[in-house]
DNA sequence: AAAATCCTCGAAACCGGTTTCGGCAAGGGA
DNA sequence: TCCCTTGCCGAAACCGGTTTCGAGGATTTT
């Protein structure tokens, strides 16, 4: 008899024509697919016995629920969204692999997808945000790089759509949150760099319009406190993050009268910028000026000497993020989905005791531009 | 009348209460949903003057199709699959964000959306791919880094689910494809070597599972033959795709009693660990040794010499592969659907004209060995 | 022993769409 | 004028699930 049924479905597989539905399933054990229905969601009005049954003709049947008619009447899809900015001078993003590798197990470990989509600008990201809320593409969201101010927030959280954050924001008012302790990776920067001897120690930030730039000004003014050092508003550089404005804002700071023997940088790229700086004005990185920075790009590897910088773990972010969305979509509260993690520092030769004091370095600044 | 109704759906909009669906949409124009929805997707059996006050009312109302409701009848999820092997290697890939980029824009302008996955493993891979296939989370897939006996091209192929690979295959049947020309690059690599003076050419291909990799030593080949240089296989390198393997299998190349001046290499990465090799044997990149690679990492650039290499533009690729794989979806044969786009040289300083002959080069290195 | 309660499941409605089918009215041909 | 098309739309079934409701039998309570 089983068998009987069995052969039907099995033969419906085999010709490659429609799957195993649930109704499938139903009239294999000879009872609705409602009771089937029920017993795999874990309601309480079915017997135990008849639920074994059940999940073990599903097994043998091979019936896996479709997520999208499951989502008609749900109104969950099972994925996560992801929209990504990606501008034309910021396509690369090494970490993004990690970044979604991460996301992807964890999304996948709970059954769930995820969705991406991309723009190019902080318009497009809402435009496309939208697009994906309004189509249900989505139950979830994830937003990166978020800025102090953030639109994407204010809209998702007057839609009432779960979303979190990796990094953080101004107003946390039903925000959930994933973030690197960038502010302490800072403070343990400028520390080591004044342990080293240093003591002229500029900073440059990243976008200003971005938390986590503020946090890292922050952090590297607290190293700089710690150590009973005044905090001087003019060794804080021009934003940078590209390779071209660190450079440009390096140059600007080391043109000071008192130029800063250490560098403290808020991403990667922009410290890469300044080894151009420094081979053009004859410079020594780790000798004549010392710089660590913040990220962990696998380029500062290959950069000569190798960038000292405090890694992020962008695969683990990305799996916290997923667990933490998952549970904020199946109703936990946002206050207590806030994680902190701390960044590693990868040390690499850029950061060494000064060969010369400032004003010793400003000499050298000048009688090499003659030449 | 029609504010009338209006106003109903709006009400429910506002009250952020459940979306504008067809029903609304039909209710307000006093006419049926099955009338609204052939007219939304054209069908002629509706009155031209019909579809034009639907549109506008489905407009007005902003009625947007539930893509996942539609799926259960239609099948179609209007969603691109993508499983990305990432190993613990290779975690870096800094094209992924631009390739990403490229699929979602093209994907977008359907309005489709992308659904990524990743694995760990080629077996990894596969299970993830099945089940997406069994959850119909996709209707198509896009399969990068092609192997020249591909299982996942078998997998689909029997269960005909349309996919387009990122690369070619041994057995192109019913197979579409999108790929970079390596093979021209190699040939272009070699003959450009050839005509700074190099006589002693080696080739550090990729894996050799990869398609690419036996296309690119075939052009590599062709680039010697054109300039009626013999093929040794001795100057063919141990396959090479790190960093550290590409080390190694230049160290092999260097002792050989005749080694070579020049080299190429299937990937970039391979390519950069020939500057560690090059440090250590106190060698001078763009001197005594040159290099040309492919692949157009960004790294390569703050390499020392800058690398040399044959760039992929990897937005566009996303953007046809995902464009073809619409086509296909859509029905179009696979036969008609292969496309073949150039790599684009970088010039930057790792190949010159040879300083040292290939004797003088195994005399150089045998004495610095000494040191 | 009768009544109330509990456990378990079937029946049917429902989710938001698509698609088939048939009917009605207008138009064309004989 | 009558019949046959044709054009256009409504009615209803359908897709693959979930969820509500209620009925029947078994158990427990009184």
């Amino acid at each position: 008899m089983r068998n009987g049924h069995t052969s039907i479905a099995a033969k419906k597989q085999v010709a490659g024509r429609s799957r195993v539905t649930i109704s499938d399933v139903a009239d294999d054990l000879g009872v609705t697919k409602s009771t089937v229905s029920r017993a795999l969601n874990g309601y309480p009005d079915i017997a135990e016995a008849t639920r074994l049954r059940i999940s073990r003709a599903a097994e043998r049947l091979g019936y896996r629920p479709l997520a999208h008619a499951q989502a008609i009447r749900t109104g969950r899809v099972r994925s996560l969204g992801l929209v990504l900015q990606i501008d034309a001078d910021d396509g690369a993003r090494p970490f993004l692999a990690n970044f979604i590798a991460g996301v992807t197990q964890a999304a996948s470990e709970e059954n769930w997808t995820i969705t991406i989509a991309t723009a190019e600008s902080e318009k497009g990201v809402r435009e496309t945000l939208s697009r994906l809320v309004d189509e249900h593409k989505a139950d979830g969201f994830i937003l990166p790089r978020t800025l102090l101010r953030d639109r994407r927030v204010e809209t998702l959280r007057a839609q009432n759509i779960p979303f979190i954050m990796f990094g953080r924001t101004e107003d946390p008012t039903d925000c959930a949150w994933y973030d690197i302790k960038g502010e302490d990776a800072m403070r343990a920067a400028t520390a080591r760099l004044i342990s080293l001897g240093h003591t002229r120690i500029a900073h440059v930030p990243g976008g200003q319009e971005y938390t986590y730039s503020k946090l890292r000004i922050e952090g590297y003014r607290a190293g700089l406190d710690a150590a009973g050092l005044v905090f001087d508003p003019d060794l804080v550089g021009a934003p940078a993050l590209t390779g071209r404005d660190g450079d440009a804002s390096v140059r600007a700071l080391l043109s000071l009268p008192e130029p800063p023997t250490a560098f403290t940088f808020a991403v990667d790229r922009a410290a890469l910028g300044a080894y151009r700086t420094a081979r053009d004005l004859g410079l020594r990185i780790g000798e004549d000026i010392s710089i660590i920075a913040y990220d962990g790009l696998p380029e500062g590897a290959y950069a000569d000497p190798g960038l000292t910088t405090f890694a992020v773990n962008s695969r683990q972010a990305g799996e916290r993020l997923a667990r933490l969305l998952i549970k904020r979509i199946r109703g936990t509260a946002p206050e207590d989905l806030r994680e902190l993690a701390p960044a590693t520092l990868v040390e690499r030769g850029s950061d060494r005791p000064p060969r010369l004091s400032s004003a010793d370095l400003a000499l050298r600044l000048k009688t090499n531009s003659l030449i």
